[in-house]
DNA sequence: CCTCGCGTTATTGTATACAAAACGCGCCCG
DNA sequence: CGGGCGCGTTTTGTATACAATAACGCGAGG
């Protein structure tokens, strides 16, 4: 989008992942015009991808709150996306290009660096991980799955979680890209599904483990 | 949404599945203020929505055009639809209550009515599918599986070629809604998910049939 | 003491005017 | 003759003012 709408969003998701917003507090728009530093009207525009994106919600009225994940809401966020992951390596296993697989080949070998370093890079892993998934979507050819799947990637809870990851889970992770990388260039999408499967449920559970096996916080 | 967008909203959607503006055809918000009776404000907005749903695509630099489904878009359409469908039966089949159920006998007599009159109310049986199938999204307690079903079963090619359908058709769909149920109250995942992969598959079909093996229309 | 209604204030929705950007066309120069 | 460049026009983006609507508090009546 354009400048200004583009800068409200940005500042506005920042603004709620950063914790600054609290989940379920009111949010105007006006007061995200002033931490914009645009008017409202790029501000309404912002507003609208991140409700989209389910990191705002409106009450019946209207009015415009921080969203608050249950941890229903959490694990059917895991479910939904591991569905459509699943989908996506099924379909990226039959359409793949050789040039793709040398990118996710190139993009895993980042990742593990991201790791190695003397202390693990989290912030490049992620950045790895994201293009990497990105890669097999665009190999399944389907701009609509796409569509659906950046908007439970880009989900809050997933880059909130992410520092909760030990090297061993880091580490995992690449193996499992390494596994699906041979799925894909074995061009066996039950391999690929399968692989995907086990390699985001794991994602789960870690993410569960983290958060304990009830609500996450609260406080009067 | 609010009275002006909402309008705008319905006026502008209703312009484009009613075939005035062609596929491809560029639209400017002017012009869509002015259909609709509203400011640029709530078109925009409305535009917003619609772009959402596919009806309407952005140009590389934001011009509006009436969106052209291919028909690879459309069978991917058809794709996700039934993964998703076929989820949410299997999730509604371990989660949907007696009054649920109920509500599904009662929405299927209306589509078994809507049938038998003296000829086929294509309208009315629409709008019991929908209801339909919405019960049974809404007993799968998904709110993000419901929000995308909603994009992919309002899309256009679904609306419009439902007049292709012939009688048969509609009552063999009436049956695949009775089997639906069944597995409902038998509850029985596997049986559910069963059924709906092939009530859905078997539209797409009939669709296929009705549009012909190739692309549909093209004029210069 | 509770609650219902009303006026006040806060917040969102819409229109309009202006700014920025993109398209198209014709002209100039190679 | 062709291709790129400038300029008027069209179209989208942003700001601002105003309108409509919802929340809130306060006071009167039961």
């Amino acid at each position: 989008m354009s400048r200004a709408s583009e800068q409200a969003y940005a500042k506005i998701r920042a603004h709620v992942l950063s914790g600054a917003a609290r989940a379920g507090e009111q949010l105007t728009e006006d007061q995200l015009a002033q931490i914009a530093g645009v008017s409202r009207t790029p501000v309404r525009e912002a507003v609208r991808r991140l409700e989209d994106e389910l990191l705002l919600v409106r009450s019946d009225t209207k009015r415009l709150f921080v969203a608050d994940w249950s941890r229903d809401d959490i694990e059917e966020m895991f479910a939904l996306r591991q569905m459509l992951e699943c989908h996506a390596a099924e379909r990226a296993a039959q359409r793949i290009n050789r040039a793709q697989i040398a990118a996710l080949e190139a993009i895993n070998r980042t990742l593990k660096d991201a790791i190695e370093l003397p202390a693990p890079d989290v912030a490049r892993f992620l950045e790895a991980n994201r293009g990497f998934h990105e890669v097999i979507v665009d190999a399944a050819h389907s701009p609509r799955l796409g569509q659906m799947l950046a908007k439970l990637v880009e989900a809050p809870v997933v880059l909130r979680t992410a520092r909760t990851y030990s090297p061993d889970d880091l580490r995992q992770s690449a193996r499992d890209h390494d596994e699906l990388i041979a799925s894909f260039a074995a061009r066996d999408p039950d391999w690929a599904r399968a692989v995907m499967g086990s390699h985001l449920r794991r994602a789960f559970h870690t993410f569960a483990k983290a958060v304990g096996p009830a609500a996450s916080d609260q406080e009067p």
